[in-house]
DNA sequence: GATGAATGAGTATTCATTCAT
DNA sequence: CATGAATGAATACTCATTCAT
């Protein structure tokens, strides 16, 4: 007589398949398309049978949307630096160098994310996931609020701002903040999109980065 | 028996209807992605059949490819500038500002673009679409052959060559070509993506490169 | 060259397919029940394909909606008596002979109805179908209205209403009225569900039902 | 080594589990369909793993059948009343008093049998699980055989060939059976499948009933 | 006995593609 | 050339049943 599973027994079970079977899933939806990716796909290369996968999700879209959920939290804790909406330059250095790093560990994550921005639907649905935060409104958000990508823009448009005033241009001249932005998006899309990592480029071409923004 | 005329002017419904349907198509494809995209979507925004669009192509595969193709070459043609190889800094001004242009006017087929280089298949597919043309490999290449990406590469790659030597840097330092070619490419998304057109912005934002990396 | 079909012969077409489509799955869902009944089973009986049937009806549910619908309104035009809200006995005689003759030639659309009356969430769906009349609150309902179930049996309790009358019983004996419906029902229920037809002795029933309760 | 008593203990323990099992998956098939009832449901009902359910019944079917039998044994021990195969007025009125309760009490299991008699499969596998006994074609019959469908008909008919002898009409004159038979069943339906219970009007009914078939 | 994770056959539904007219 | 009805292969999803523990 066998004992039954504990109830703990159960849940790891259940946390190590989840796991596999979202791992598998972004991976195959980053790298072939949502639409293309099947069921029998994922089941497949996760070495599961294709209905377990509604053991755990209610459909393919809810598992997206998990995946989705996921990462975007894994990174916003990941980045939970000190949130006092102030950002001096060496905080700046240090939010680019740990962006940089999850842009290229978590890669998959972000070309799941590249590919639903380019589609319309995906993206409204997408933007509509991140709520902006009362706190925004008033100043003085509570510790513990997630970065959202509202509040990351301020802090930068504030730290260009006196960035301006400290080399006498006009404090709401975006000249900068843009080029920025630019060119850090080129440069994360290229860390992304690589095959191949370069990681040794990639801190040149950041050091370079700080060197003209920061 | 019909009269020349007539096939002509069949000649021209023809065309018409093509135009009409790959014009359709993109931004379908464009918006909603290749898979989300129905050939009855398709049909029904074109005002036609289901059926008719499989008397001008053979298949929706068939049809994205005749897309990709007629704009790819659109671009090449509208690129035609000056092509010995050598670009002057006037050159690669005109050559920006142009391209400027064409991602704006042209903006659904680069968001189709963008979202093909995103999937790993298509991806491969669509660069095997541009076979490298022999005359890369011996210099002085025959006019009217197209800008293949390559070649815009080399002649970008040639011209931060001199631009190093002329201001004293090492000539094969590859920091300001990178630099520039994440900002344009960030540039580019924003004008692709953008819901609205601030054509003055994009102006600043170009002289602004310019500036920088003229 | 051949002439497209005029839409008038697609009309033609589509009513023909609806109609084969509907009266293979009503038999088929009478018989097997909707849950044992497969889109393939109607398909197989109807001669045509699956994914023909999609194009006619949104679901399966859609489909049996429809069917439940088409027949409702049939045997509602088909009973549309002098609907000035009173019943004399010789109306009730040809109402009566009238439904008999409904429930024989339309059997299976009323196997159907009996085998949804009989689940819980198909009966309250069911009934919520039949929205009551305004006609029914305020006296003197238009002509043209359907004779909604409250409005026949509100008929019929004013039938017997008045017959108590006649016969010198309390107005509000329900007795009569009651065993009539429960007679009636079993009687129903009968030819619906038998296998062979005995319209003679069907005749005989009826004949005797009338002389109790006419 | 197990003593006696635990082994008791055990069989209790089971004989539980299955009445918790068969009562609970009797209401759901009676109120959902066979078909829309899944295995889930019931265990979920009865507080119990779905693969329970299978240490006590080999399959959803088993499962049913075994409801089915059940019940049925159950209806013919409770109606096990003086059978010589005569059925005296008074005998009658206490037979269908009898049944009148156990509709009542029974309501599910009579709900899950007109929904299977609905089926054309149902129907013929549940009459084929009633095999008519031998002690049917040779009267005289033995005391504790089941009262089989057919041996309750032919007491009724029986019944009243001799009340139509005491009243002066044709023997075999089936006016006055078939009259009884359609009003008790769509009485007994009323009874089934009304969610309301109105022990009082049930009387009367059935007063009625007698009244007039007695 | 008991659990619930896991399987996989079965089903509704979609959609690119064909074809008679 | 044009239509849209028709096909059927493909796919997401369900659920009875099994089985390791």
């Amino acid at each position: 007589v066998m004992a039954p599973r504990t109830a703990m027994q159960f849940e790891r079970m259940r946390e190590e398949k989840i796991v596999l079977i979202m791992d598998v899933a972004l991976e195959l939806f980053a790298r072939r398309g949502f639409h293309a990716t099947t069921i029998h796909h994922i089941a497949r290369h996760a070495g599961i049978s294709n209905g377990l996968i509604y053991n755990y999700f209610e459909s393919k879209e809810a598992l997206q949307k998990a995946i989705i959920y996921k990462y975007v939290n894994e990174v916003y804790r990941y980045l939970d630096i000190d949130r006092d909406g102030y950002l001096s330059g060496d905080e700046l250095e240090f939010f680019l160098r740990k962006i940089t790093l999850i842009l290229r560990e978590r890669r998959y994550f972000w070309r799941l994310l590249v590919q639903l921005l380019t589609q319309d639907d995906a993206r409204k649905e997408l933007l509509g996931t991140f709520p902006e935060p009362d706190s925004l409104m008033h100043p003085g958000h509570e510790p513990g609020d997630y970065l959202y990508p509202s509040l990351i823009l301020k802090m930068l448009t504030d730290y260009f701002s006196e960035r301006n005033l400290r080399r006498g241009i006009a404090r709401d001249d975006r000249t900068d903040f843009e080029m920025f932005l630019y060119t850090f998006s080129g440069f994360a899309l290229k860390i992304i999109f690589s095959e191949t990592e370069d990681a040794e480029a990639d801190m040149r071409t950041l050091n370079r980065i700080l060197e003209l923004y920061k």
